[in-house]
DNA sequence: CTGTTAGCGCGTTCAA
DNA sequence: TTGAACGCGCTAACAG
């Protein structure tokens, strides 16, 4: 076992078994061009040597590294980890390679790490979660190689990507609740200047409202971080008001569990005194009593699509639908009093 | 702004500012000995040029690819998501970024991911919460960058590492549950095949149990895998047992709620007729009623810690300590009669 | 302070 | 079926 300090290279195992490197190249890329003889002698130098092939240098003559970059804004939080693993588990399919980085939703954070992925001269990039400005359009169309979006879209309908309608989702969740007879019903959601998430739910929640002859209502309306103790806030300055909500649509697991929690605080039940939905339909969902009714959105699935659509662009095959739109559904558990066969 | 089609090199940049390459080269590595005109003249080509330089080629030449891989069992799982972001958050730090793969804990995907992770000339490896064996051992040793392990270690102490005390841990958790006074305590835990992390916690449960004087009774251990469903069959196995245990040491959050909710569904109440005591700290833990008394494990630490020991390595620098152990500690909530300031 | 010249390890013609 | 030679884009001596 004389394995060579220092990387052995693709002129050792030539060495070794007596051919020129063009050849060893060959049967690393598993051309048919080569004598099964010859194949066999490099295959054993190259056991014999423990050689491994330095992608690098492969990537720098072929221009392609086999490797996609990946720009989240919180790989902890778990919708972006479920999504990422739809991710992961697709490219390793096609046998890439993925480099994440966190952003933090933070554009200049985005907009750096977007330029580092590609001076990576990775095969193409995913962008996450957030909105695309034009200063995004400006490195992304520099980019020479495909970029996809998920879990968000292009405005201006520039980039492929795949999402959900967000909108559509807070309406038909806000309706839900409508047809349970509610009709005051507040609305918890993330900051509204997030174009991506929090206001396409606002206006979903109020296009239901508008649709079923209720008026909407901004002392009923909370916002939150999308995390847990703003949900309990939230919830709390809610039950608060003059005339408290019997219904709300928290855009958000953990705030919508929060909110549960909250309301079970204050001596109330739910769904008994107050019906809750949340959104996105993460695990906390189910492991929580009552369990959240919430609207189920295919995490798992966006990232896979996403990356598949990326490997298309990347190897030019045709794609039919540049913006993909999966269907979410409603899955009513136990914070709602209509049920799953209701 | 005259973009060339097809990736504008460090010539181009040089024949626009009317240097040679080696002073662009200079510029973009921040070398010093650059008159600042000539700086200047090259900043502003690179700028008109939109020039991007080319990691892959870069890497190439310099032998560093300022990229570290990382083999992570489950992205997706609250626990390794925390502790990829710690990674992340200090490679990001150091200008590093991370290539992840799943490895589902699959020894043959291990193996082989870390040898794709090696082939890519990653200038270091983090190696996640699994077993190593000597098969891993023989790929890490022909890896000529540094292997740090995260949530593991080497029961041949030739590898780095960044872990907690699991038996000790496991140790405390359940003689917590004896100070409470119970003396009939059930254990539900991973395959014990698991030596990291599933048999040091069953060997802490057993030493607890013996240094009180309490017997080992094998009817009141049940073996789940992590998740919410196998806490619930486990926790429902215990309770039909003919003389079920007063506590259970549950070790994995998941699993912990589930039984809780086990519990209750069986018109038990949580810490009431029976105690919970659950491992790891995720935020479920604290987003449920009651909310879980559990082993507080700095995932995120554990994370950022191995990464800055892997950037110390990759930098030749000085290390004390080889074998990094974080603290853990109780975290006494609600499951379990023990409260926080008792 | 700046330019010249070798490689880095491999893919890929083009001939043989 | 195989080999020789060039080039991918850049870093790193070494001169000057």
């Amino acid at each position: 076992m004389e394995k060579k300090r220092g990387a052995v290279t693709i002129y050792d195992v030539a060495e070794e078994a007596g051919v020129s490197m063009a050849t060893v190249s060959r049967v690393i890329n598993g051309s048919p061009n080569v004598k099964p003889a010859t194949r066999k002698k490099v295959l054993e130098a190259i056991r014999r040597l423990g050689y491994r092939p330095n992608a690098v240098a492969r990537g720098l003559a072929s221009k392609r590294t086999t490797t996609v970059g990946v720009v989240i804004p919180d790989i902890s939080s778990a919708f972006f980890a479920e999504l990422t693993r739809g991710i992961e588990d697709i490219a390793n399919m096609y046998h890439y390679n993925i480099i994440i980085c966190n952003s933090d939703q933070q554009k200049q954070k985005e907009l750096q790490l977007s330029e580092t992925l590609l001076e990576k001269q990775v095969d193409g990039l995913l962008f996450l979660g957030s909105e695309v400005t034009d200063e995004h359009r400006e490195i992304f169309d520099g980019a020479l190689v495909p970029v996809v979006l998920a879990a968000t879209v292009d405005r201006k309908g520039k980039y492929p990507s795949v999402s959900i309608d967000q909108k559509q989702a807070a309406f038909d969740a806000t309706e839900a609740l409508i047809r349970e007879g509610h009709r005051e019903i507040g609305l918890i959601c993330g900051p509204l200047t997030d174009t991506i998430n929090a206001y396409p739910r606002y206006e979903g929640y109020r296009a239901a409202l508008e649709k079923h002859g209720l008026s909407f209502r901004e002392d009923l309306v909370r916002i939150g971080d999308y995390r847990y103790r703003s949900g309990i806030s939230a919830m709390e300055s809610l039950l608060a008001a003059p005339s408290p909500p019997t219904a709300v649509f928290v855009a958000g697991d953990e705030m919508a569990v929060a909110a549960i929690h909250a309301v079970q605080d204050a001596g109330k039940s739910v769904p008994g005194d107050v019906s809750i939905i949340g959104f996105d339909d993460i695990p906390l969902a189910s492991q929580v009593r009552p369990q959240l009714s919430t609207v189920s959105v295919p995490m798992y699935d966006i990232g896979a699509v996403a990356m598949r659509l990326l490997t298309k662009y990347m190897n030019d095959e045709p794609v039919e639908n540049h913006e993909v739109v999966l269907p979410h559904r409603l899955e009513f558990r136990e914070s709602t009093r209509t049920r799953g066969e209701d």
